[in-house]
DNA sequence: AGAGCTACCTGGGTGC
DNA sequence: TGCACCCAGGTAGCTC
């Protein structure tokens, strides 16, 4: 499943294979993959140059250049669109992008315009150059792409922080590889909840990047169980647990770096390639690689979490 | 307001 | 061989 380090992967394929160039169109195959905006996304795309490819969290996005007419008057469409799309105080329209999030399955490939179409193809962008298309692939279609305008916001969770980014992805937190990432707010607004760890760690408005995978395992490092209420956690511990999360991101894109030749922006959907290295997820009854203890399965949130039951005791005072 | 639940979606796997 | 079911899980939107 795409978390951080795998969007990352995808946003330095990205960076490289389409910055720079000028889309030339955008077919759209299947509407709940542009959700909102579905006859539109050709129209706001089309002529317009891509300027480079950024990412908080799960979410990336592609900045445009600007329109060459503004004969559509963008600004007049989106104050009829609702209270939604009005900008706040302290914050300020810094032009468009193309916001794309892979959800389960997603993937965006750098593919030469005459390859076979995929089954599951959402989004097919076609370049003024004549180059490879940009293709959204998505089988379960929980992700989707759009055009956004950006904005800076004035007050994001969890941080100090005036980065620019598309209106949707405004609510939630920086993720911890940002410099706006700021580990004592972290650690403070964290204390702050009621509920159990992973929970928390989960809650891209509290921490983003972080999925079901790379939680288990930051939780493993941090010999923490994921049921632990976050308001005992000291901050030392969360500062340890923090740490444990940046490394096995850190460690996963490394591995991930290496997976995508020169014409291809892999997405590798079950984390190919990081599998080997994974401490607990998908390890059930095989044993812990500190202390050889079976791996345990327990059911949490309508899915699964894994742990060691040695490593990881379950606290007494549990939250689900 | 914060916490927690469910719908959304499809293909691969399993059990009968 | 077919069919029903389960499972994977990020996020919006809902309730309480």
């Amino acid at each position: 499943m795409p978390e951080l380090p795998e969007v990352e992967v995808v946003r330095r394929g990205l960076d490289q294979w389409v910055s720079g160039r000028t889309i030339a169109s955008a077919e759209v195959l299947h509407p709940r993959a542009v959700r909102r905006n579905a006859g539109e996304l050709s129209d706001q795309l089309k002529g317009r140059e891509i300027r480079s490819a950024e990412r908080r969290g799960k979410y990336l996005w592609l900045p445009l250049g600007d329109e060459g007419t503004h004969d559509r008057s963008e600004a007049a469409d989106e104050h009829l669109t609702g209270p939604e799309t009005d900008l706040g105080v302290g914050e300020h329209s810094a032009g468009e992008a193309l916001l794309a999030h892979l959800g389960m399955s997603g993937q965006l490939l750098v593919i030469e315009p005459d390859a076979p179409l995929e089954k599951h193809l959402r989004v097919r962008i076609g370049f003024a150059d004549g180059g490879p298309d940009l293709r959204f692939v998505d089988q379960r279609t929980f992700g989707h792409v759009l055009v956004a305008p950006m904005i800076v916001p004035a007050r994001p969770p969890g941080a100090v922080a005036f980065r620019p980014v598309p209106e949707p992805v405004a609510h939630i937190a920086p993720d911890p590889f940002e410099d706006v990432f700021d580990d004592a707010e972290f650690a403070a607004r964290l204390r702050r909840r009621r509920t159990g760890i992973k929970r928390a760690l989960l809650d891209q408005s509290l921490i983003s990047g972080v999925g079901n995978i790379y939680a288990d395992e930051a939780l493993w490092r941090a010999r923490l169980h994921w049921a632990r209420p976050t308001e005992t956690l000291s901050t030392k511990k969360i500062a340890e647990l923090l740490a444990a999360a940046r490394a096995v991101m850190n460690e996963a894109l490394g591995e991930g770096g290496t997976s995508f030749d020169s014409l291809y922006v892999n997405v590798n959907g079950e984390s190919g390639y990081f599998d080997r290295s994974l401490a607990v997820y998908g390890r059930r009854d095989e044993p812990c690689r500190r202390c050889g203890t079976p791996i345990r399965r327990e059911a949490f949130m309508n899915r699964s979490s894994y742990s060691c039951p040695r490593c990881q005791p379950r606290p007494r005072d549990a939250r689900p």
